[in-house]
RNA sequence: GUGGCUAUAGCUCAGUUGGUUAGAGCACUAGAUUGUGAUUCUAGGGGUCGCGGGUUCGAGUCCCGUUAGCCACCCCA
């Protein structure tokens, strides 16, 4: 016997947990598209030397890689941003820029794994290249937005910073050589405390004074106005610097132009972000009530993206949502939903001799547009209705032979137990009609949830527990 | 990849300084109840105690290895 199990960092996903799943990807979809956002897809396996090309040392330790039957050195994807980087060079000329797309796919990185940490998950990235129009970088900060609070989190935190922020200050205390190694200590702030975090860059040879003035830096919190203005003196002597701290008030006040809730979007200095072809403005998005379980959306803007396949200059921003750490997140909260079914009505099944007349109106419900579970055994009502219930089906529908004498039928919201008596007579239009307006009194008395602050998220709140 | 913690039934966990056939609640199956699900009663199925070695008269319990999960580092979604 073979042991069933599954890798590390490889997971299973059952209906509960691929209904939620599915449910963020559709939302993740429609927000993408309303900003004109093109899906696009690439293969899962590239040439090796794609993959490579960027050249970091740890993405290289993570990349699966193997030779294929061909004796071709092939890798798994471990982003979605460098198959875009190849997609590109190779395309844009038919495509045109600015060009905006976004992808939704899995990725493998072998990690060490964690909550929220899995060695194939999926990113829903979104860019926007062949523009340095400041106009892309609010709508990057926009789709954030937007995305986070279509799927119904009432609690999160966009922060921004700008890179030629960074650089200015590092510029102004002579740190310009170090600057990886400095923003990556000052990354830990939130994590680490702010002596161990002193320690650290001392250790890699910062002055006391300028320790003290980069902590300074990293600190600074408060209406973004004033962080902004703070932002503003450290940076004087660096014309880039200026640039940065420009372009974040821009972004700001677009933000604030667009209907976005004051306190949803700030500025935090600390905010470097690892991955070094950003050179703009980068943003990381965190859940508030967890946010140790890190950034759940991320991007910014870069300089260059193709630069490694092409000789054309291509400028871009774009940010990746983490649907499998945000689940993770979700989840934990308990928000949800254990709904095992996409199915709104379960049919239960009396006697064989109706038999046809249960697949004439479960025809008649699904061409109308309701997802019909007829079950496939006549049972006992009260065996049907407990797994009807288990598997959080909203009504289920009971016509038996006495309703059938009477032209009637049991309407039952499962969730409640209350029952509503349907005379439809044989006509197949008022029995759908009925059970139609059963499922929407349900929606609305279970969406009518107040959602702070923000412009209302489109539609309903998927996967997500009222 | 490095270090630490954890692993008993589908789920949540008991299991006393190593001592006979490893338990509970919930869940599941069948029946009481050939038409109404979170109630009641009865019966039942399910565990080589993650896996593999070792110490011992004897190991769920101690030791080593291994796999997986979690935590920290690293990095990041």
């Amino acid at each position: 016997m073979i042991e069933p199990r599954t890798l590390k960092g490889f997971r299973d996903h059952l209906p509960a947990q691929a209904l939620a799943r599915e449910r963020l990807l559709d939302v993740a979809r429609r927000v993408y598209r309303s900003y004109g956002f093109a899906p696009i897809d690439t293969p899962a396996l590239e040439y090796l030397e794609i993959l490579t090309g960027k050249g970091s040392a740890e993405t290289d330790k993570q990349l699966y890689r193997f030779t294929d039957h061909g004796g071709r050195e092939v890798g798994l994807r471990f982003d979605l941003t460098v198959p875009f980087a190849r997609f590109c060079a190779q395309h844009v000329a038919s495509l045109g820029t600015p060009f905006k797309r976004y992808h939704m796919a899995a990725v493998w990185r072998g990690e060490n794994t964690q909550r929220g940490r899995y060695r194939e998950f999926m990113q829903c990235d979104f860019d926007t290249i062949g523009t340095t129009s400041p106009v892309a970088d609010l709508e990057m900060v926009l789709v954030v937005h937007d995305l986070l609070a279509a799927i119904g989190i009432e609690r999160f935190t966009i922060r921004l910073n700008d890179r030629r922020v960074l650089g200015g200050v590092l510029a102004g205390l002579g740190l310009a050589e170090r600057s990886t190694d400095v923003l990556r200590s000052l990354d830990k702030l939130g994590k680490a405390t702010r002596e161990a975090v002193a320690a650290e860059l001392a250790s890699h040879g910062v002055p006391a004074d300028a320790v003290d003035k980069l902590l300074r830096m990293a600190e600074l919190a408060g209406p973004p106005a004033d962080v902004l203005a703070a932002l503003g003196g450290l940076v004087a002597g660096s014309e880039s610097g200026r640039a940065g701290v420009a372009a974040l008030g821009a972004l700001l006040d677009g933000v604030q132009a667009a209907g976005v809730a004051a306190g949803r979007v700030v500025v935090d200095p600390s905010i470097a972000r690892g991955l070094d072809y950003y050179t703009g403005v980068v943003l990381e998005s965190f859940l508030d009530e967890l946010p140790t379980l890190g950034s759940i959306c991320s991007g910014g803007r870069y300089d260059n993206l193709a630069g490694l396949y092409t000789k054309q200059p291509l400028p871009g921003v774009g940010a990746s949502l983490g649907i499998d750490r945000l689940l993770a997140g979700l989840e934990e909260l308990g928000r949800l939903s254990a709904t095992e079914t996409p199915a709104e009505v379960f049919l239960v099944y009396f006697a064989e001799e109706h038999l046809a007349d249960y697949l004439r109106i479960a025809a008649a419900l699904r061409a109308a547009g309701v997802a019909v579970e007829f079950f496939p055994e006549a049972k006992r009502v009260g065996q049907q209705l407990k797994v009807a219930a288990k598997k959080g089906f909203p009504v289920a529908l009971l016509i038996g032979s006495d309703e059938f004498a009477a032209g009637t039928a049991q309407c039952k919201q499962l969730a409640t137990q209350q029952s509503t008596t349907i005379d439809w007579h044989g006509d197949l239009h008022v029995l759908v009609d009925a059970v139609q307006s059963q499922l929407i009194s349900r929606d609305a008395s279970a969406s009518c949830r107040p959602s702070r602050g923000g412009p209302p998220p489109a539609g309903d709140h998927p996967g997500l527990r009222p």
